[in-house]
DNA sequence: CTGCTACTTCAAGTTCGCTTGAGGTCAAGG
DNA sequence: CCTTGACCTCAAGCGAACTTGAAGTAGCAG
């Protein structure tokens, strides 16, 4: 040949994705047990990845960025295929559901750093006054959840 | 002004700093076990706290979302007074590192998002081509940490 | 004073996402 | 064939952030 093709084997073993995922070797086992992922094995039992468990992978941690549990993410990969890639159809399906969940985190963040700046860029640095950023501390009753950065009781009187 | 200022009493049993935080009182006693949050005690041992308290702890929250450790959490409030509101200095000093904090972190999901997206919107479905996206499998050696998205093998050959 | 609820401590348990270690096997280069 | 390093399983451990439970006490209303 020309050159040779085998650099890059079809099946990884555990090492391999190991070093080219960046997840440790352990953890990849552990995925598999979780069913994020899967192998074959070889006549003697050790674990052999498709390479498109390199995408699983990613997907995973990508995942795990956006905010979910590897139970989340095993439950949005259920609708992408285990060993090709991805077609339109697919793809899409779930790539547009992660970009709402990314968007809203973004929102949250958003919304926290206005706050956070809204306090010290209205003037009312004490933060103690600012009926705007503080609108009474009945927040709890909303629930867990978004509340307020800085609650504080109201003005009394 | 000469009304008065009584009803709202000035030191919160955990019972009620739980009501108005919102959080279960386990996790407050937690909490300042932590050093995060401190209080005083009655004659007979119960907690009493000041109601600079409340701030604190919707300080904590608020780090949470911003990905902060509990522990980095109480760094961070360690410029804080523990027991009034923070004056100007104070504050800006500390919201200052957090925008940038939430800046970053925002920063970072919006890329994950352009990824996202970019390649549903660049026409490259398949995933498995698109150079623009995939430039490479190096991304290990970049080490543990920010990543692609999708990584594949490039194009053999 | 009685009774009741909210509080106290301390130890142990829980979930998530892994890692570590022991003890053993496989696969490939020399 | 032999050695060596990568792999195997299984059980246990870890750290973060809490929660739960048991056993007892505080504080307030009536």
């Amino acid at each position: 040949m020309l050159a040779i093709m085998k650099e890059i084997p079809d099946r990884l073993t555990i090492g391999e994705l190991s070093a080219r995922s960046g997840m440790a070797a352990s953890a990849l086992r552990y995925y598999e047990e979780l069913g994020l992922i899967s192998s074959t094995r070889t006549a003697g039992g050790q674990r052999r990845y498709a390479r498109a468990t390199l995408r699983r992978v990613a997907f995973v941690r990508a995942a795990q960025q956006v905010g979910l549990s590897l139970d989340e993410a095993r439950e949005a990969m259920a609708r992408l295929p285990a060993d090709r890639a991805p077609n339109a159809r697919e793809w899409s399906r779930v790539a547009r559901r992660w970009e709402s969940r990314v968007e809203e985190r973004i929102a949250e963040l958003q919304r926290l750093k206005e706050r956070l700046g809204g306090c010290v860029g209205c003037g009312c640095l004490s933060l103690q006054k600012c009926r705007l950023y503080n609108p009474g501390d009945q927040a709890a009753e909303r629930g867990p959840g978004a509340r307020h950065l800085i609650e504080d009781v109201p003005l009394s009187s």
